[in-house]
Order: structure tokens, then C-alpha cells, then sequence
DNA sequence: TCTGGGGTCCTAGGACCC
DNA sequence: TCTGGGGTCCTAGGACCC
């Protein structure tokens, strides 16, 4: 069965610090960094380095000592994102947005208007280039998963198509961590049975794979190995989780720092629960502790829930067990809570606090309506005045954040 | 001078039901 | 009383991706 390769993976180069070096021309041709504490971004120039995004910024100062650190200008990255993705939207209405800066597009059913896959895929480079100023990579190829591979191997500002007939020969020289899901655990483990090319991963008995990795993980990976990839472009994926974090430095666990973290962290959440009236049933914590060890508590309730206070107090509850079961960890270096089985709620009325035993917290009571009605009254006031306008001890975190709100917002993923 | 933050998926054991 | 099997849900942890 010859078929076409029709499936597109496009992907900004280097996204933030390309757009810095849009914004301000004399950066252009420079190795910058987006960010401060900690790299967000590297631009090609700084990458050659050895500068890496998620690097510690000291780090990568000592790598690269001429390196130039910019603030980050947010709302440009959103800005410019949406629009590269609008091209993609403009051949075709089969597109898979992967992240602010990344996206799948099928041109199946768009090649009598607009020519080869190959063709489409120029054009589109020439117009994210020509209208945003941006270099844009694109990987053609029959799956996802080789589309992708292609992109990343046409890095930087280039094109790689790969055609049926030639698939496994591009494919099996290629070393195995360019595959989806093979990170550094897997990576190392795969060597120690002499395995460094997805060539190699092919050729190798199935058993042997999934002694190593188990089932799923081996199955998949040989599949992807000999381009068997049936995934599909999922146009309109909801998110399954909403989740916080803050990392802290080194403090002390006691209330007077958990307590202020997790309602802050709880606001976080719930304020995006409500906002598209998805609560959820099944709340998780994170503690980790002075030397990163992390360890994670969680329950299901039988109603949903997504009112602040109401889930800071739950948090609260777990993160105390999570103590009590470690009482020698007395210095906690991160907290982070998130919110699963979420479900659709036609009405934001429905979400009073249910399902717990504690009778103060059965729906209808007073207190129960008093943090529904604050939790509206602050929805209310930030819509009209901004994120910014009311909120919970916000003021008493702000040294402590390494990140500001507006990267995270551009990594939140749509309720 | 030991990496931030928002997500997804898989595994494995136990509880519980049929 | 003992034995067997399958399915689903929950919890904790790990790996991975952007």
C-alpha cells in the first residue's frame, strides 16, 4: 500500500529567543538566554555553547560568559505563536497544536488546492518567515512520529521530507533518543544491551524489549521502530489534569510556610477550574524535600470540586500526612498541587463542596455558600480588573518566584 | 554551588465486585 | 472451605514531553 506522506510537523526554532532576537535587531547573531534563575530559552548561538534550556542561568554564564540574559516578552510569545499556528490553519483544518510553538497538520485534503505536501510546507515557511520574521522547521513524512523526527533532523530553519520507500533507511541511522519516549532513563538502558540506533532497536527481538522496558513501553517502541505509528491527528484534546507547583529554595516545613504556598498554589487552580466549569474529582500533592526526593499524596472524592479554599484545605490535609510519614524531613524544597478527573459541570452552581465527611463541609451550609460566594466575588473582581486586582498571599510569595505568572500561563494547556 | 513549571502516560499492587 | 478468573477503581511512583 504506497501512499503519500501527508502528515506535517511544524516547529518554531528556538521559539522565545528567536523572538527576542526579532523584537531587538542587535541582538540578532548573538548567543542570548530568555530568562534569569534558570534558562527558558537558548538561541542557536548560545547553543553551540553548550547553553540548554532548563540549565541554571550561573551555569550557563559559566559556559558561555559573553551570554546575553533578556526578560522575556510574554504576550509577544502568545502573540506570535497563535499566528504561526493561524498559517497552518489556513491550508488545512486537520492541525494537532502540540504547544505554543509546535503543531501537526494533516494536507490530505488539501493537496488539489495547493499542491505537494512538499510544496505546502514551503509555502509556509516563506510565510511564517515573510509576515512573523520568524524561522520555522518542518518535518513531512507518513506518521506523526517520523514527521516529527524529520523536523527535528531538518533543525535549524529547514525542511526534511521523508517519502514511503525511504522511511526505514532515514529512520534506522538515527540515534534512539531522537524517538518519542526514549528520554535519558531509557536511553541508558537501551545501551546497556548495546542498543544506540533506532536501527539497532528494530532488529531487536521483541521479548528482549519488553523485559527491559515492560509491555507497553517495548511494544510501542518497536512499532515506531519499523514506522508503525497508528496515531492520529486529535484536533480538539482536552486537558485531563490542571496542576501548580512552586519551587521554594530550602524552607522549614511548618504551617506558616505551607499553608500561604498551597492557598496560593490552590487559587492557582481552581480559579482556572471555574473558569471553564471543569471541576475535578481526584486532587494531588507533591512534597519534595531538602535533597529532591519527591514524594506524592492523593484522594478521590465522590463529588468534584473547585473552590480555592476548599481545596488549599484538602492539599493541606495531605501534605500533613505526607509529613507525618516523614518526620525527618524538616526542610521542604517544592510544593505543588493538581487536580485530575476532571468532568464537565453545565453549571458552576453544581460545584458546592460535596463528598467529604466533615460536617462543616456538606453543601448548603453556611460556610460551604460563604467560599462559594468569595470564590465568585474574586472571579468577578479579576475579571473586571485584572489577575493582579485580588488575591491570596500573593504579596508574601513574590520574592520566593523564580518564574513569572506569564510563562506559566503560555505552558497552560486548554481546560 | 546539584533545574522551573505545566502536562501525559504507564506500571504495579491492593481493594472490591461478579 | 478452598480455588480460579476477570474487570474496575484507587494510589504511589516513575519516565517523558514541551
Amino acid at each position: 500500500m504506497e501512499t503519500t506522506a501527508t502528515i506535517l510537523h511544524a516547529d518554531l526554532d528556538a521559539f522565545y529567543a528567536s523572538v527576542e532576537q526579532l523584537l531587538d535587531p542587535s541582538l540578532r547573531g548573538k548567543p542570548i538566554a530568555v530568562g534569569g534563575g534558570v534558562v527558558l530559552a537558548a538561541s542557536y548561538e548560545a547553543r553551540a555553547f553548550g547553553v540548554r534550556g532548563g540549565m541554571p542561568g550561573r551555569k550557563a554564564r559559566e559556559l558561555c560568559p559573553q551570554l546575553i540574559f533578556v526578560g522575556g516578552n510574554f504576550s509577544h510569545y502568545q502573540r506570535l505563536g497563535d499566528a504561526a499556528i493561524k498559517v497552518l490553519d489556513d491550508f488545512t483544518p486537520v492541525v494537532e497544536r502540540i504547544s505554543i510553538d509546535e503543531a501537526f497538520a494533516d494536507v490530505a485534503g488539501c493537496t488539489h488546492l495547493f499542491g505537494q505536501p512538499r510544496d505546502i510546507a514551503t509555502a509556509i515557511r516563506h510565510r511564517v518567515r515573510a509576515e512573523l520574521g520568524l524561522p520555522i522547521s518542518i518535518g513531512v513524512a507518513r506518521t506523526k512520529h517520523l514527521a516529527k523526527i524529520a523536523s527535528q533532523v531538518a533543525k535549524p530553519d529547514g525542511l526534511v521530507v521523508v517519502d514511503p520507500g525511504t522511511e526505514l533507511d532515514f529512520l534506522h541511522d538515527l540515534p534512539v533518543s531522537l524517538m518519542w519516549g526514549v528520554g535519558p532513563a531509557t536511553k541508558s538502558r537501551l545501551a546497556e544491551i548495546g542498543i544506540q540506533t533506532i536501527g539497532e532497536l528494530a532488529r531487536t527481538h521483541s521479548g528482549a524489549l519488553t523485559r527491559l522496558l515492560g509491555p507497553a513501553a517495548g511494544e510501542k517502541l518497536a512499532a515506531l521502530a519499523w514506522n508503525r505509528d497508528p496515531r492520529k491527528l486529535e484536533t480538539r484534546r482536552r486537558a485531563h489534569s490542571a496542576g501548580a507547583q512552586s519551587a521554594l529554595g530550602q524552607k522549614p516545613a511548618v504551617a506558616r510556610v505551607i499553608v500561604p504556598t498551597l492557598l496560593h498554589l490552590a487559587d492557582r487552580v481552581a480559579s482556572r477550574l471555574r473558569a471553564k466549569a471543569r471541576p475535578g474529582r481526584t486532587v494531588t500533592v507533591r512534597v519534595r524535600f531538602a535533597d529532591l526526593s519527591a514524594v506524592t499524596r492523593s484522594i478521590t472524592l465522590d463529588q468534584p470540586i473547585s473552590a480555592t479554599t476548599m481545596l488549599a484545605e484538602i492539599a493541606g490535609d495531605l501534605v500533613r500526612g505526607v509529613l507525618a510519614d516523614h518526620p525527618r524531613e524538616k526542610t521542604i524544597s517544592l510544593l505543588a498541587i493538581s487536580v485530575s478527573h476532571l468532568e464537565e459541570s453545565a453549571e458552576l452552581q453544581l460545584d458546592l463542596p460535596l463528598g467529604l465527611a466533615d460536617e462543616k463541609r456538606r453543601p448548603g451550609s453556611k460556610k460551604g455558600l460563604a467560599r462559594f460566594g468569595a470564590d465568585r466575588a474574586i472571579d468577578k473582581i479579576r475579571e473586571r480588573f485584572g489577575k493582579q486586582a485580588v488575591g491570596y498571599g500573593t504579596v508574601a510569595l513574590e520574592a520566593a518566584r523564580s518564574v513569572p505568572d506569564e510563562f506559566r500561563e503560555l505552558a497552560e494547556k486548554e481546560l
